[in-house]
Order: C-alpha cells, then structure tokens, then sequence
DNA sequence: ACCTGAACACCGTTCAAGT
DNA sequence: ACCTGAACACCGTTCAAGT
C-alpha cells in the first residue's frame, strides 16, 4: 500500500550507500579536489553507525581511485597525480532539476539554511542565476524538492518490523536521521516523501484495525514529535543531550500508544 | 523555586488579560481608528474561550470609549466622535526596547515572520531604520526577545495543578496557545522565559522524586512535542485537524510518562 | 525560441557625516 | 555626544534585450 511498503530494489548495504553520497557531494562539487571527506569519526558520528563500517566507506571510495589518503592530513579527494575522474574540469555537464537539487541540499548541509539564496547556488553550479529559474519557479519550490529528495533517500536498510511498534519507531529514527543529516530540514515543511514514510510507518497499525482517524493523528503526533525535537536542535545547543532526549521522548511516546492501541484494537 | 512557582501578582481573569493585549494592539498602532477589532467569534476562537467571555472583552474596551459597535460592520478602534483617546495622532511617544519589541509581535502576529524586517518595522514605527538599533542590537536579538516577550506573557491563570502530571499537561498547553496565538514563535527558538515555565511545569514530578536528568529529558520531549507540532501548523494545513491531534498526542506522551513516573518514583 | 544581463524593489547593517 | 542619511553588500524575481 506504502510507498515504501514494497520497496522496488533491495537497499543496499549502509557503508555503500554513504559511499554513493559522498560520491555525490564529490560529483557536485560539495567537496573539491584537494580537500578532505568527513573522517572514519566523523562519518561513524554523522550517519550513527559503527568506525569499522565507516572504515568500509573510504575504503570504497579509495579503491575508485575519488580519494586518497594524506598522511598526517586526513582523506582528500583526487590522486597525488590529479584531479579526481568522471569530471574533467571546465566541461560543466548540462544543469538539470535533479543536479541543482542535489547542489543546493549540498549547499545547505554544509553552509546552512542561511546561506542558500539562488545566487550563491547559480555561482556554485557555474551558471548565471537566472539559468536556475528555467528548471525551478522560485526558491520555495526548491526547498521543497530539497526536502523530497532528502525524505526520499532510502535509509530503511533492515527488513521492516512487521509490528506496528516496530515500525513506528523505525520510521522516527530513520526522520531523526535524516534531520541530524540535514539541519535546515526541518525548518522546510513536510515534503510527500515524508507522508510516504508515514503511510509505510502506520500499515501494520491500520491493519491491526486501529481506526484511520487514530490512525492520522498518531502519524502527526509522532512526525510532530520528531520534528520538534530536530528544530531545538538546530537551534544550537547540546546534540548528545538531545539525542538522549529524543529516544527517552520517544519511547514513552511510543508506550502510551500502547496503552491507546491495546485499548482500541482487537487484541494482539 | 521556579520563576512562575509563586506568582508575584494575583493573574488576572481572561477577559481582562485578553481586553489587555487589544488594548495594546491598539496603542501600539497595529489596529488603527476606524479599523476593526476581532469580533466575539474570533476572539473566542483565538484564544480558546467562550463566547460569553469574548463578549465580555469587547463590553470592557466600549467602555473605556477606545472601540465603539458599528452596525453591519462590527467593533472598530475609535468612537464615531473621532480618534481613540490616548495618544494623540502625530505626538510619537519616545522610542523604548519595550515599544520596538512589542510593535514587532503584534506586526509578526498579523504579517507573518516574513514581513517581520527592520525597515518595515522602523516605517511602523514611524522611525528611521537606524534608530532602531540604538535599543536592539541587531534582528536576531529582537527575535529572541520577541519570543521572550510572548512566553512571558502570562496565561496560567487558574490555579496550579500540584500533580506532576496536571502541571505538565497545563504548561503544554500555555505553549500550544502561545503557538496558536503567535504563529512565529514556534521557529524563533527557545527563549528563557520557556526554560522557567519548564521549570514551572517539572517542579511537582521533581518533589515526588524524578531523578534531574529524567526530568530534563521529560521537559525536552514535551517542549519539543509542542513545539513539533507548532511548526506543522505554520507549515498551512488544517489547523482544527492539527488541534485534535495534538491534544491526542500530548494524551498518549503524558499516558507513557506516567508508566516512566510510576517504575522511577517512590509510590504515589 | 531560447537564454540571460540589467534592473527593480527589497534586505540587514556599517560608517561617516550631520546636528 | 547623539542621531541618522547614504552607502554597501546582499536578496528573489521581472522583463526586455540579446542571440
């Protein structure tokens, strides 16, 4: 029924799938030649995933030959002997809807919400600002394709839960991720990619009978929740505090829909 | 122990807090002579009252002679002898921090966020932009100390609840009507006056018991549930929908704390 | 027809020139 | 000393002038 309910391809495993978006902020000229890719740490930090797969990460992208390591420095992108392949410089590939979303969501995760206005994205991609306004109408209907494609990238590796619970909880972890991945994400509205994620994170609960009023204020009250503790967070101040936060909120979130769905539903 | 612990005054009755801040619209030029004020449906629906109280409210500001009915029209700033009485036209009372803070909610209130600039503000005013920063910083800090001003409004009127459970559900909902009320303020960021009316609203589940840091988890989560759900309501859509789902929400979040009080706390 | 440079109506804020 | 006009470095977007 979900979108995400049967997924098309199966999601590829967690240390590829980060390769394959570093590889684009590389292709994107996110991060240039010369200059360093987040670190084992880092990326362990930022995708909240283990060192020994983060390792697997620059490995991957070592063995293409897109990076390599600088001892003492860190891992730069391109060879000692060169700029990195696939995009030679000088041959601006032809500007697509999809490249300057993919820039500007670049842009934004890096510079900030702040420092997305059209023109610096024009200057980022190489082309005069009025050229954007020939594949976009205007700056609020690329934040909103900004935030469809990032509620689009598929993070949902694991088989999903089969338990409305389960996969409540997987569906606001995998949003919390996406809105640690991408600070101005949540300042940006809520893209149908996200109502998307909804529909799949609610499937075993409507199956289970709980009634479809029910139904669409716990996806708002959940959506809501996550939501709002990603805006205190881009508010500045203590992330780890935060993260303890969310999954401390979460959980008695979760426990009181217990209480609701036991008292509204058949029966296990 | 918190700021809103003991109230220094007595709070005043809705009507005359609600007759209060139209009155100050009014002074502040955000509803001029000849304009109308929010008829009793409005006002019921704005600030979540009866109509009877509503009714109240508008007898209150005829009285004083600053509106007056007009028949097929509604209730408008000023008597049909002429201007309201208070400030004369064209005599500008001295700029203060306070007046520049307090034209800029009403002006955020009725304009949006968007509209919200130095210079708009400054033309409202009646100043020139420069003057502006001789009281204020910089915009930012205005923000901030609009968001302060809003939340320092003080809306509790009944009395206390002293159940941690009573209090927290009171301090949710001041925020959600402080949100409703002020459709910018959910992403200004969290002012001190928020912090105090957490620590208001934990004080009893901290008496019984609660250990600091669950206590600091717990006002994080339902902060940020409020908040959560704020933004999603400045986000356009069906704000009766949202209504509902919030205090649903909120039910389920308080139903889940309750299990996390009952297992850490001592007894009842 | 397609593309885009110049222009318009804004911003927040600096700073030097006014009183 | 206090105040502020003009200016600076931006914005998003329109539109007419270029190819």
């Amino acid at each position: 029924m979900g979108v995400l309910e049967q997924p098309a391809a199966p999601a590829p495993a967690p240390y590829l799938r980060i390769a394959a978006e570093l590889r684009a902020r590389i292709a994107s000229g996110e991060i240039r030649a010369g200059e360093k890719v987040p670190s084992v740490r880092q990326i362990a930090q930022e995708w909240g995933i283990a060192t020994a797969t983060a390792g697997k990460v620059l490995s991957v992208l070592r063995a293409e030959g897109l990076v390599s390591a600088v001892p003492g420095v860190g891992t730069v992108v391109g060879t000692a002997t060169g700029p990195p392949p696939g995009r030679p410089d000088g041959a601006p590939r032809t500007l697509t809807r999809d490249h300057i979303v993919r820039t500007a969501v670049a842009l934004a995760d890096v510079h900030g919400a702040a420092a997305l206005s059209m023109r610096a994205l024009a200057a980022e991609l190489g082309v005069p600002p009025m050229a954007l306004y020939r594949h976009v109408p205007g700056k609020g209907e690329l934040v909103a394709l900004m935030a469809d494609a990032a509620f689009a990238e598929c993070g949902l590796t694991g088989r999903a839960p089969a338990g409305w619970r389960g996969r409540l909880e997987a569906a606001a972890r995998h949003q919390w991720a996406l809105y640690r991945r991408h600070p101005w994400l949540a300042g940006a509205g809520l893209p149908p990619a996200a109502a998307g994620l909804m529909e799949w994170a609610m499937a075993p609960a409507l199956r289970r009978g709980l009634e479809p009023a029910a139904v669409a204020r716990t996806a708002a009250a959940v959506t809501g929740y996550v939501r709002g503790m990603a805006v205190s967070l881009a508010d500045g101040p203590d992330a780890a505090a935060l993260d303890a936060a969310f999954a401390f909120g979460l959980a008695r979130l979760l426990d009181g829909l217990a209480v609701y769905v036991e008292q509204h539903t058949g029966g296990t």
